[in-house]
RNA sequence: GGGCGCUUAGCUCAGUCGGUAGAGCACCGCCAUUACACGGCGGGUGUCGCAGGUUCGAGUCCUGCAGCGCUCACCA
């Protein structure tokens, strides 16, 4: 027989003294897992009944440990994962990790540079297998942490991005998207770092102030009849210049239509273009609001090569593009630039920095150089080697994004009721799909976020220069048109099913069809797509070559609701049948609101372009976690907190408990952190150091608060490598008093049970049953209040509030009023016994999808009592907690008059607390309550629980004339007097409290006469409303008659 | 610059339909009482960022301003 059986003999009932006087976590975790493992009760079986609940975890990256971000993420996750549970849903909540190519590759680099080592030292296959053991421990750490914090995961079918189901996936999504031509080979400006000489993603990209300047340059006109002057920050890239460009409605532009400039330096005759794009200066008619009106000269110049902006108005205007720069960064002439001067060769070989003095300075030189102006502003910096990102034109790999069968899906995909305005008629009129105006945000105001992603995305670049990720799929040959041309018959022979060919043109990177190769000229590449590699090697053989470069993490992560269940051929793995089916569309996507763009929408459009349906109905933008400084908490950063640490110090859900409780719809959360020193225990605020990028950290060694010679290693330190921990010096944890709040809690809950436990060891369950009391009518009534504000909270997302209904229900309603008021009688009262066994049951079961361990560990003994049947209360007995059936109280538990009527008897015995309190008399010290017939009413009907509660010796009508040593309370308009307060009256006390109290209720008076000698109030307000400032009104004024008439009674 | 949010008690934050503001922590007093000192009881004198407006009535709705944060854009 098992401990958690409920068919335990009444000998074998744990009692009070068998639970420890306070909740350990430590000891309780490590069982409550066993458990539940034991029990396999997280594994979904989609064969299984009950309506579908699923959820994929956000991925966390394998470079670092989880924070308390991620156990924040988690944790909402895990509520409503055991929640629908609970509900009764077939529940998968998905878990795995996260390759993150470029993040992991990094860290991974920087680790061998320190033994001096380089990525190039290696063979790329070597290398990857480093990146494989980093991945594989940190996997590891990852799904601890996720156990260790009580996820109920399906543990069994994690996943990682880059395992073999998911490989499947991405090869099959970008075969697929190669061949509806939804993937394209572009020459395009990317985000370049010149220092990896790698193409980066835009959220690769920071922005960082830098001081510059704006130089202004003098362009000679081509037929000597004077100069325009452009402004630039970035003079060096005029070597690069194909035009220049001024606003067609500029004054000046008449006059300069159709005229050429000689650009200095190059010599090269460059247009001068007219495009709407330019700012014209404000003294010739701008925007004196627009910034750039102020220091703008309305002339722009235009380098297509190498400016985003510059680009568009080059194919506006048919404009060429001469990349000036080799991938380092450094001016050259074999990148594009062929028209290279004598007086230009001078350049060629500088580096960006120094090749931007040298165009200054012959500028200057040559008297050209009109002005020059300090700048601040914002320029793109690599994350990964922190030089300014060069726009670079490349061949890189793109996703048609902007094609209506991936954007315009995913706009049509939104609820009505969100969308900002109406969706451009384009997209409107595209094709209906399955799942159409059901993807629904909370807070809704993400919502819009989402949609102008959408309605302003551009092509996505999915091709990374990296050795870490999945390989893109392509095999690529260079050639002259026609001898390429003469390959198409050898792969025709390719199946269509597995292989895909397209063509494009090296000048432009334009797209080719393929019937018209043969009869092209000039150097093309021919790409075939390869949906497996068995056809690699005889493409290799043929000539080609596969693509060296790797797939945007994004990329696959886009495909993780599918990947994960077994997309694109779930038969092929026999523990995936049936999932696919059974729980894609998921319920929910909770994640953080830097995601939206970048995860988010790609699920969605690739979720319905492959499957047809919705990747998840609801998406649930949490707040994010900060550190003590409001800087968000971030792997890269190294300021995350382990949530190990904070398990250490207060447990697994006392750290759920408080993450719940902050949060809220629009705030971030602020987590100041403090560090447990590991010679001692002390806790005490660690030291701060600036980090680069000015962040505020804590330094990476920190000294004993009691003896500076000893050291440690804070979290700071070892995420970025910069101090290592060692026996002497070891990993200091953290902690923050933020979790007392949650430990206090358990600790609370433990306690209340440990009561309740005491109290029913001689329960009987076979006594005959007595009426509800108003206490225990009050309790049930909380309880089912509770229970229906919780679902409420639940549904809406807002899940400080889920944890306010249970902290009240627990802590306020059931500790404080009702265990405190049974104490009398619940011995005796079988009835009450029942109330309250079936309520403790309720709460471990409302408790449990916040704080699964404690709930777990009580759970046995509270199923073992023998009488917990509560009519209106379903309870089904269960023999795990975290597969209970919620608790269902029926309405008949809704009792507004017994709400009311203990509300009245909450009022009477603050009254009397508030005066012992003030008088300080003592909790032992049995007082005589003298009242009228209302208020002796109001005693009697709530039987015994005033007198217990307030500490009432006797209860009688109210004198004729007052006793020597009564004190007057003001209650519902009435006087009651107070008897036995103490051995002497202290009539100057009691002339202060009582003039205070008058004090109080004469400015409520004053505030609410003043509303009524309104004449637009009484006639423009609601009766009802009116009428109750009317009630409250008189009711104040007896209270100030009543006090007065003690005070005069005391001579005052 | 665009968008979104925030500004309420010493601190961290709630505040739904507009009807005279709440919680936790901290702080003060009392309490070894038999579930809990990780506890109990009592204690709140807040210009609800500023200025206008709408309204009988504004923390709440509208406008403007200031400060802070996030995000997108920005190399003229």
């Amino acid at each position: 027989m098992t401990p958690t059986d409920p068919q335990r003999p009444a000998a074998e009932l744990p009692t009070a003294a068998e639970l420890p006087k306070a909740y350990v976590p430590a000891d309780a975790e490590g069982a409550v897992r066993a458990k539940w493992d034991a029990a396999r009760c997280f594994h979904a079986e989609p064969s299984a009944p009950g309506e579908a609940y699923a959820i994929f975890i956000p991925p966390p990256n394998v470079t670092a440990a989880l924070h308390l971000g991620h156990a924040f993420n988690n944790s909402l996750q895990d509520l409503l994962t055991r929640y629908h549970r609970m509900k009764g849903a077939n529940t998968l909540w998905m878990p795995g990790t996260d390759h993150a190519g470029i993040a992991t590759q990094t860290v991974v680099e920087k680790r061998l540079l320190l033994q001096g080592k380089k990525r190039t030292d290696f063979t790329r296959e070597a290398f990857v297998e480093k990146v494989q053991e980093w991945k594989d421990e940190y996997e590891a750490t990852i799904l601890g942490q996720l156990k260790s914090m009580g996820c109920s995961c399906d543990f069994d079918r994690t996943r990682f991005t880059m395992d073999e189901t998911c490989a499947t996936a991405v090869r099959t999504a970008f075969f697929t998207l190669f061949k509806d031509g939804l993937v394209y080979r572009g020459k395009r400006l990317v985000n370049w770092d010149p220092v990896t000489e790698t193409a980066l993603a835009d959220d690769e990209v920071e922005m960082e102030e830098v001081d510059g300047h704006f130089w202004y340059l003098r362009y000679p006109l081509a037929d000597g009849s004077g100069h325009v002057t452009v402004a630039t920050t970035r003079p060096e890239t005029m070597l690069g210049d194909t035009a220049v460009a001024i606003n067609p409605k500029d004054p000046r532009a008449a006059a300069l239509r159709g005229k050429k400039l000689r650009l200095p330096i190059v010599g090269r005759e460059i247009p001068i273009v007219e495009d709407d794009y330019v700012v014209m200066p404000a003294s010739m008619g701008g925007d004196p609001a627009d910034p750039k009106a102020q220091f703008a000269t309305g002339f722009l110049k235009v380098t297509p090569a190498h400016d985003q902006n510059d680009w568009d108005i080059g194919q506006r205007h048919g404009l060429a593009a001469i990349n000036v720069m080799a991938p380092n960064g450094a001016i050259s002439d074999r990148h594009g630039w062929t028209d290279v001067s004598d007086e230009a060769h001078a350049f060629v070989g500088l580096s960006r920095e120094e090749a931007r003095k040298r165009v200054v300075a012959w500028f200057k030189a040559n008297g050209l150089l009109e002005d020059a102006k300090p700048y601040r502003h914002a320029v793109g910096h690599s994350y990964r080697s922190h030089v300014p990102v060069e726009p670079y034109l490349s061949d890189q790999w793109y996703v048609r994004v902007t094609d209506d069968r991936l954007r315009g899906t995913a706009l049509r995909a939104m609820a009505k009721d969100q969308v900002e305005g109406a969706l451009p008629a384009a997209v409107a009129s595209g094709p209906a799909m399955s799942g159409d105006g059901e993807l629904r945000f909370f807070p809704a105001r993400y919502a819009k976020n989402f949609q102008m992603w959408h309605e302003n995305i551009r092509d996505w670049c999915i091709s990374r220069q990296l050795w870490w990720g999945h390989r893109i799929p392509v095999w690529s040959r260079r050639g002259e048109a026609s001898a390429l041309a003469a390959h198409l018959g050898a792969l025709a022979s390719l199946p269509s099913a597995r292989a895909s060919v397209r063509a494009s043109r090296v000048a432009d990177g334009a797209e080719v069809a393929l019937s018209a190769l043969a009869g092209a000229k000039g150097e093309h590449d021919l790409h075939v797509c390869l949906l497996d590699d068995s056809d690699g090697a005889a493409l290799e053989s043929a000539g080609f070559k596969r693509d060296p470069d790797v797939l945007d993490t994004w990329f696959s992560s886009a495909l993780w609701p599918l990947s994960t269940l077994g997309w694109p051929d779930p038969s092929k793995w026999p523990e995936m049948a049936g999932l696919l089916d059974r729980y894609n569309p998921s319920s929910v996507l909770c994640t953080a609101r830097e995601i939206i763009t970048l995860w988010v929408s790609r699920m969605v459009m690739f979720n319905r372009y492959f499957l047809g349906r919705l990747p998840f109905r609801h998406v649930f933008i949490h707040a994010m976690i900060q550190d003590g400084h409001g800087q968000k908490m971030s792997k890269s950063l190294g300021n995350g907190v382990d949530p190990r640490d904070i398990i250490h110090s207060h447990g697994s859900d006392a750290m759920r408990f408080t993450l719940v409780s902050m949060a809220t719809n629009t705030q971030d959360v602020r987590l100041p952190v403090d560090i447990v020193c590991p010679h001692t225990g002390d806790t005490f605020t660690p030291k701060w150091a600036t980090a680069s990028g000015g962040y505020t950290v804590a330094d990476a060694i920190q000294s004993s608060p009691k003896d500076p010679s000893r050291k440690m290693v804070s979290g700071f330190g070892a995420a970025t490598g910069v101090a290592t921990p060692t026996a002497d010096m070891p990993l200091a944890r953290n902690t923050s008093a933020r979790f007392d709040l949650g430990r206090n809690f358990a600790n609370k809950l433990w306690n209340a049970t440990r009561f309740a436990l005491a109290n029913l060891s001689q329960a009987r369950p076979d006594s005959t049953k007595e009426p509800l009391t108003l206490l225990d009518r009050w309790m049930l009534a909380r309880l089912e209040r509770a229970v229906r504000a919780y679902d409420e909270a639940v549904a809406d997302y807002e899940f400080h509030r889920v944890a306010e209904v249970v902290y009240d229900l627990v802590w306020r309603d059931f500790c404080d009023w009702y265990l405190e008021g049974i104490k009398p009688t619940v011995r005796s009262n079988a009835t009450q016994q029942a109330v309250l066994a079936g309520t403790l049951d309720a709460i471990l079961r409302l408790l449990h999808p916040i704080c699964p361990f404690v709930t777990e560990t009580l759970w046995p003994s509270v199923q073992a009592l023998p009488n917990r049947a509560v009519a209106g209360l379903s309870l089904a007995p269960s023999a795990l907690c975290a597969t209970a059936a919620w608790p269902a109280p029926a309405a008949s538990l809704r009792d507004d008059a017994a709400l009311a009527e203990f509300a009245r008897v909450q009022a009477l015995v603050d009254a009397i607390r508030k005066v012992r309190g003030e008088r300080q008399v003592s909790p032992k010290r049995r007082i005589a309550l003298l009242a009228g017939d209302s208020v002796r009413a109001l005693v009697t009907a709530a039987g015994g629980v005033v007198e217990t509660l307030a500490g009432l010796e006797t209860v009688s009508p109210s004198p004729a004339t007052r006793p020597a040593g009564a004190v007057a309370i003001p209650f519902e308009g009435s006087e009651l007097l107070l008897d036995g307060l103490a051995d002497a009256v202290d009539a100057s006390a009691e002339r202060t409290r009582l003039s205070k109290l008058i004090a109080e209720r004469e400015k409520q008076a004053s505030g609410m006469r003043a509303k009524l000698d309104n004449a637009g109030y009484v006639a423009k307000a609601p009766p009802a409303v009116v009428e109750e400032t009317r009630q409250k009104l008189a009711e104040i004024d007896a209270d100030i008659a009543a006090a007065r008439g003690a005070l005069a009674a005391l001579g005052g």
